[in-house]
DNA sequence: AAGATAATCGGTAAAGTTACCGATGTCAAC
DNA sequence: GTTGACATCGGTAACTTTACCGATTATCTT
C-alpha cells in the first residue's frame, strides 16, 4: 500500500479506503488506485486488517469426521452460504476423541475465528463455557449438550426414532431392534424415541435387541455386521432393526443377505441419513432424512446472523423435522404401503 | 501480553519468549508466566503474530466437490497429517467452476497462506503464474495441467485406464465402452491408457463407445446411468464397461439393471476409486484403487518439507501405482480368475 | 584479578492495516 | 461576504506480536 501510494503521490489511508469502497474517494483518484492495484496484482494483507478489525473473517468447523458423508454434505453447504458474504472455513476434525476436540477447539480460539461451528463429542459443558469467556459466537450442529444454552441446529431426534419405529410397526414387525450409536445426544434421543414408539403400539421393550455402541469404534460399517451377527443369534431374532445411521445398517443388511435372509421378509432394515447411495445398494435402503444440506445452511446463517448484530442475542435452536424415505428393505408384500415420500418440510 | 507483564513486573518480551519456548528465560519466570497464562487462560494472538512472522500456519485446499468421497478421504488425510505439524487447514470448493477457483484462490493469496494444495479444474496455467510470483508454494493433486512444472501428488491415470480396461479384457470382454470423466488430466490419461489397452490386445477402438461427460454437470451418478442409456441404444451392445469414477459406474449399473441385465454376465462394469460402499452395492462393483489416503498424506509431505527448507526447491512429482480391486461386477463364471487382490504398493 | 563465557532479560522498531477525527477545498445560498 | 453543506483527503494512533541487538548479572577460567 506504501509503494502505490507513493507513485501516486496520495496517501496510504486513501489506498486503504478505495480498497473497501469508502465513499470518500473521488471518482478519478478511485480509478487511479484501482488501476494501479490490477497493475501490481496486489492483494491487501487480510492478517493485518484483522488485527485491527478484530474480526478474521474465518469460521472453524469442528466435526467428528470429515469422511462421514452427512459431516461432508454439512461442510459443503456451509461453505457455500458463508462464502456468499466473505466468510471461509477453517475444518478440523476431532475423530470422535473428547480430547482432541478440546485441543481443536482451543487451538481455533488462539486463531480468534469469529464463529465456530461444532458437532461435539463431549461430554461435559465446561469447555463451552470456556469459549463464552472469549466471547467467541459458537453454534453447535447435530448433537446438543444437556444443561447448555447455546445456538444449535440439527433434526428432532426423538421424531427420528418414533418415525423409524413406527414404520417398522406399520409394516408389520412384531421383534424390533435397534443398533445405537455413539453416547451423544441424537443417539440418546432416537433411542427414546425408539422406546416411545414401541411402547405407544403396545410393543414390550427388550433389552437384549439394543445393540449399544462401542467406545471409541471407527468403521461403523464394520461395526454394523457385528451388531447384525450379535442378534441373528437371539433366541427371538428379530425382524426389523432401525439402525442409527445409514452405514451402519448397511454392514447390518450385508451381514444378513451372507447368511441367507431375506430382506425385507424375514428381517426389514432402516437406517437414517439418507445417504445418496441408499438406493443403489444390494437392498434399496430405506431411511430417515435428517435434511443435512439444511443443517449446515440454517448454521450459516445463524452464524452470518450473529456476527451482524450489534447486541449479544440469546441463544436460538433450530429443530429441523425428519422424514421417512421408503425403499425396499422396508418393503413387504402385502404390507400397508406408506406414501413413498411423505414431504413433511419444516 | 501487556497485562501478564504488569502483573509480574516483566517485560512484555519475556511473556512472549516464554509462550514460544525460547530458551532465554530462567525457569522461575518461566513457571510464574506460565501460570499467570492458565489462570487467564489466554491465548496468543495468532494474527499478530503472522503479521511480523509472515507465517500463518494455515494450507488452502481447493477441491472440486467436497461431498465426492475422493476429495473427502483426502481432505481428512491431509488434516491428520498436517495437524501434527501445527498446521491448519482452510478448505474451499470451485464446483469445478474454473472461475470460481480463480476467485477462491486470489482470496487465499489474500490470506498469506503458507501453501496451497488445489485440485484444479482450470484449463490453463496463467493462474499459477500467478500463484509463482506471489511466492506462494503450491501442491497440486489428482489432477495435473500440461506445461506447468509445479509439485503433484496423484496416481498413474494412464495405468488405471491399462488396468481397468485389460482386466475387461482379461475376463473375455470384446466390445469395452468407456465413460469419460471432465476434462481433465486423469479423464484424459485413463481415456489414453483405455485405447492403449485395446489396441494392445487387437481390439479396435470405436468413437461410440466413448461417452464424453457434458460440461458442468452436477449429479454423476445420474449422468452415468444417462450414459448407459446412451451405450445400450447402441446396435452392437458393448459387454464391458470402464468407468472413469465409481460414482458413473454405480449409476450406470443401476441403469443397466433396472432394463433387466445382468452384470457381469450381460455387461461387465469396472469403475475407479475403489469407494467404501462398493461392495455394498447391488452388484459389488470393481474398481481401481487410487490411494486417496496415501495422495492426501504425500500432498501433506511434500508441503511441510517445502515450508521447511530454506532454499527454494524444485517441483517434486509424486505417483502412485493404481491398483486393481475385483469384485462381482467383473467375476464371470468360468472366465479366468485375477488374484482378488494384487497389492501393488508403490 | 582480569577477562571470558553463559544465562537471563529488555528496548526499539517493525509488520500492514484501519478508526477516528480533523483539515482543506468547492460551490451555492442568502 | 459570510455561512453552511458537501466532497475529498490525510495525520495520528492503535491493533498484537516478534526480530534483532544490546544490556546486565552471575559464573567460570587461567
Amino acid at each position: 500500500m506504501k509503494d502505490i501510494a507513493r507513485d501516486l503521490g496520495v496517501s496510504v489511508i486513501t489506498i486503504s479506503k478505495v480498497l473497501r469502497n469508502h465513499p470518500d474517494i473521488g471518482d478519478e483518484t478511485r480509478q487511479r488506485v484501482l488501476a494501479r492495484v490490477k497493475e501490481l496484482d496486489y492483494r491487501p494483507n487480510l492478517a493485518a486488517r484483522s488485527l485491527v478489525t478484530g474480526r478474521t473473517y474465518l469460521i472453524g468447523l469442528v466435526v467428528p469426521d470429515l469422511l462421514h458423508p452427512f459431516f461432508a454434505e454439512i461442510a459443503k453447504s456451509l461453505s457455500d452460504v458463508l462464502r456468499e458474504s466473505g466468510y471461509y472455513l477453517i475444518v478440523t476434525s476431532s475423530e470422535e476423541d473428547p480430547n482432541l476436540e478440546e485441543q481443536e477447539i482451543n487451538h481455533l480460539l488462539a486463531r480468534r475465528l469469529d464463529t465456530l461451528i461444532i458437532a461435539s463429542c463431549r461430554p461435559t459443558v465446561d469447555l463451552f463455557f470456556r469459549i463464552e469467556k472469549q466471547q467467541t459466537p459458537y453454534v453447535l450442529i447435530d448433537r446438543s449438550l444437556p444443561g447448555l444454552a447455546a445456538n444449535f441446529v440439527g433434526v428432532d431426534d426423538d421424531a427420528v426414532g418414533m418415525l423409524a419405529t413406527g414404520h417398522l410397526i406399520d409394516i408389520g414387525c412384531k421383534r424390533i431392534a435397534h443398533i445405537r450409536g455413539p453416547e451423544t445426544s441424537p443417539s440418546i434421543r432416537r433411542m427414546e424415541g425408539y422406546r416411545r414408539a414401541l411402547m405407544r403400539a403396545g410393543l414390550k421393550v427388550t433389552d437384549d435387541y439394543i445393540i449399544a455402541e462401542r467406545k471409541g469404534d471407527v468403521g461403523t460399517k464394520q461395526r454394523g455386521a457385528e451388531a447384525m451377527g450379535q442378534l441373528l443369534s437371539l433366541k427371538a431374532r428379530p425382524d426389523g432393526v432401525f439402525c442409527f445411521n445409514d452405514p451402519l445398517a448397511m454392514g447390518a443388511m450385508n451381514y444378513a443377505l451372507d447368511q441367507g435372509l431375506r430382506i425385507p421378509d424375514d428381517i426389514a432394515v432402516i437406517g437414517c441419513g439418507n445417504l445418496h447411495y441408499d438406493d443403489s445398494l444390494r437392498v434399496p435402503l430405506s431411511s430417515i432424512d435428517q435434511h443435512s444440506r439444511r443443517i449446515g445452511e440454517e448454521a450459516a446463517r445463524l452464524a452470518i446472523t450473529i456476527l451482524n448484530s450489534k447486541a449479544p442475542r440469546k441463544p436460538e435452536t433450530v429443530v429441523l423435522r425428519p422424514e421417512l424415505i421408503v425403499r425396499k428393505s422396508t418393503q413387504r408384500r402385502g404390507a400397508k404401503l406408506a406414501s413413498s415420500k411423505s414431504k413433511a418440510r419444516l
